[in-house]
DNA sequence: AGTTTCGGCGCC
DNA sequence: AAAGGGCGCCGAAACT
């Protein structure tokens, strides 16, 4: 009963299960159980549950009260797998594998389901085509060899294992729910927004500054209505391309200030208002969906709710149970710190070493102490800046960092010749759309000329300049080798902190990029602290290998999450 | 009438 | 001051 397990859930809430021998295939017989629940709970010993979904099995585990250490996920895998050896868009269901490993017709992947508040199920509907337990193992045993034909073997199968680990991460999350104190979101709605009307409409405040920017232009303006407030302002004498924040701010107008005001409240109202509160909380609980490797990069995403996009304001109404706290730890600087450690980078690594403040030691060497410029260069480095003084900053950057620079330079490079790019495990990025376009056209190959653009413009695409795709999949790839090993260490933090919680009450109820809540027994709230820095440098071993970099969290114990930091 | 895209802004 | 990466969400606008 020790070792890697294979199981199948069955229709009638049993289930198969079958050992594995080393090369992945079967070691025993296929037993039938009647109780997926309690076949796993017979098998404490098993070291590695293989199955085709997590999102599938673990809510009926949890519901039974079984906890499991380890999974691999053969539909997360196949995804991963997929990507690395190039093939993004074939579909990825476990279903769709075995079919061709066998050379048959390949069934397209469901649909996924749109956002329903309060839903417990997983994003894709069930398989339509059931696979049995020996199929499921079948495909399995060819990931394994799939994984030694990859670049590196080791970091792919500690991948596809750490993305198994955030998917059972995610659907304990979804389980548990973050605490969440309906009185108190009521309470600070009502403190921003005034009282609502019956009838749906703006609430108080919102109302009354309508009328302030109305005033303000001296006719009736919505100013929810982008069309209608450019028009406002032509006929003030004022042109303005849009009415994004930042262009309107700077002008000398009286609607500004209302108007400013009027679209901060009217994003809450209608992203995290009553509605939501409605729509998304329950039993004191907000229940997002978590998908782990919901993005390109592999960071989260969720599905409805927007949980990552909490507004800070909003976050009064996150509270801790009587008795308990909120454990809230935040990377500091986590991607200049990855970047680091991906390249290698002597002087960067020695900056990324210590605890201290990174932009600061990076300004002391390369920008005489000013932490500002240091911070821009770091970040324009990463997310590719083009303009402004982004570049004379990524100059001094390059001089002191060289191989830092150079690394996300490389990715660049090889994003706008339409190269794929790897994260540090391996997660690798589509190709982007219009490359082989772009690629050909370098080669001298002539394009279709789009029909409807005008004849006298000139096309992207013209010799001697790389095309606007071109460099907007550079910037792409850049990021992308960045963002994406930093989230490749997230799955390993997320992993082993699930781990040093298993031993105590404290329950993971939050994560977002490069910041997890952990709600635990105040008793506990010192244990946990300490945990989540050893699981991040655990994280930083298991991931980067030898490496004197670190990723210190700033850990607040709070009883609401608005006071935190 | 139903579906997709856009504009704007929330988070990292 | 303006600009660069990844997302989700909402209502309005633009489509079919």
């Amino acid at each position: 009963m020790t070792g890697r397990w294979a199981l199948v859930p069955a229709e009638d809430g049993g289930a198969e299960v079958a050992a594995l021998g080393p090369d992945g295939l079967l070691a025993g017989p296929v037993v039938r159980e009647g109780d997926l629940a309690g076949a796993v709970r017979a098998r404490p010993g098993v070291t590695r549950w293989v199955w085709r979904s997590t999102a599938d099995v673990q809510p009926r585990l949890l519901a039974a009260g079984v906890r499991v250490d380890r999974c691999y996920d053969v539909e997360a895998a196949e995804t991963l797998l997929l990507g690395h050896e190039g093939r993004h868009g074939e579909p990825r269901s476990a279903a769709a594998a075995l079919a061709r490993l066998r050379g048959g017709p390949v069934p397209p992947d469901p649909r996924p389901r749109s956002a329903e508040p309060g839903s417990q199920s997983s994003l894709f509907e069930p398989s339509p085509v059931h696979v049995s337990l020996a199929d499921l193992v079948e495909v399995y045993a060819d990931q394994q060899r799939r994984h030694d034909a990859t670049a590196y073997p080791e970091r792919m199968r500690l991948l596809t294992a750490a993305e198994s680990a955030g998917m059972l991460v995610a659907s304990e999350m979804n389980r548990c729910g973050l605490p969440w104190s309906p009185d108190v979101h009521r309470a600070v709605l009502h403190d921003l927004l005034g009282e609502r009307y019956a009838g749906g409409g703006e609430p108080r405040r919102l109302a009354e500054l309508a009328d302030e920017v109305s005033a303000a232009f001296g006719r009736r303006v919505r100013p929810d209505l982008p069309a209608d407030v450019v028009k406002a302002f032509a006929q003030a004498g004022i042109r303005v391309r849009s009415t994004r924040r930042w262009e309107i701010a700077s002008l000398d107008h009286p609607a500004v200030e209302p108007l400013l005001e009027y679209k901060k409240l009217y994003r809450i109202w209608v992203a995290h208002g009553w509605s939501w509160l409605q729509g998304w909380v329950r039993d004191g609980r907000f229940r997002p969906e978590y998908l782990p490797g919901g993005t390109v990069t592999g960071r989260w995403v969720t599905n409805g709710g927007g949980a990552l996009q909490i507004p800070k304001v909003i976050r009064r109404a996150v509270v801790a149970d009587p008795g308990w706290r909120l454990v809230v730890a935040d990377a500091a600087q986590m991607e200049p710190r990855v970047l680091a450690a991906i390249s290698r980078d002597p002087a960067f690594m020695e900056v990324a070493a210590r605890g201290a403040d990174l932009y600061q030691s990076v300004s002391d060497r390369a920008f005489s102490g000013d932490r500002g410029q240091a911070k821009l260069a770091v970040l324009g480095a990463i997310y590719g800046q083009t303009s402004g003084d982004g570049l004379k900053n990524l100059a001094a950057l390059r001089r002191r960092f060289p191989r830092a620079v150079a690394y996300v330079d490389d990715a660049a490079r090889a994003g706008e010749e339409g190269r794929l790019v790897r994260t540090w495990l391996g997660r690798t990025s589509p190709p982007a759309a219009g490359a082989s376009e772009d690629a050909a056209e370098e080669a001298g190959i002539p394009q279709e000329v789009d029909p409807e653009s005008p004849a006298g413009e000139p096309q992207q695409w013209m010799p001697g300049y790389a095309s606007h795709n071109s460099r907007a999949r550079g910037r792409f790839a850049r990021n992308f080798v960045v963002q994406g090993s930093a989230a490749d260490w997230a799955l390993l933090l997320l992993a082993a902190l699930r781990r040093a919680c298993a031993d105590l009450a404290a329950e993971l109820v939050f994560f977002q990029h490069d910041e997890v809540i952990v709600h635990c027994p105040v008793e506990e709230a010192d244990l946990v602290v300490a945990a989540v820095q050893e699981a991040s440098d655990l994280a930083m071993r298991l991931t980067f290998g030898e490496t004197p970099v670190r990723i210190p969290f700033a850990t607040a114990v709070v009883e609401c999450y608005a006071d935190a930091k």
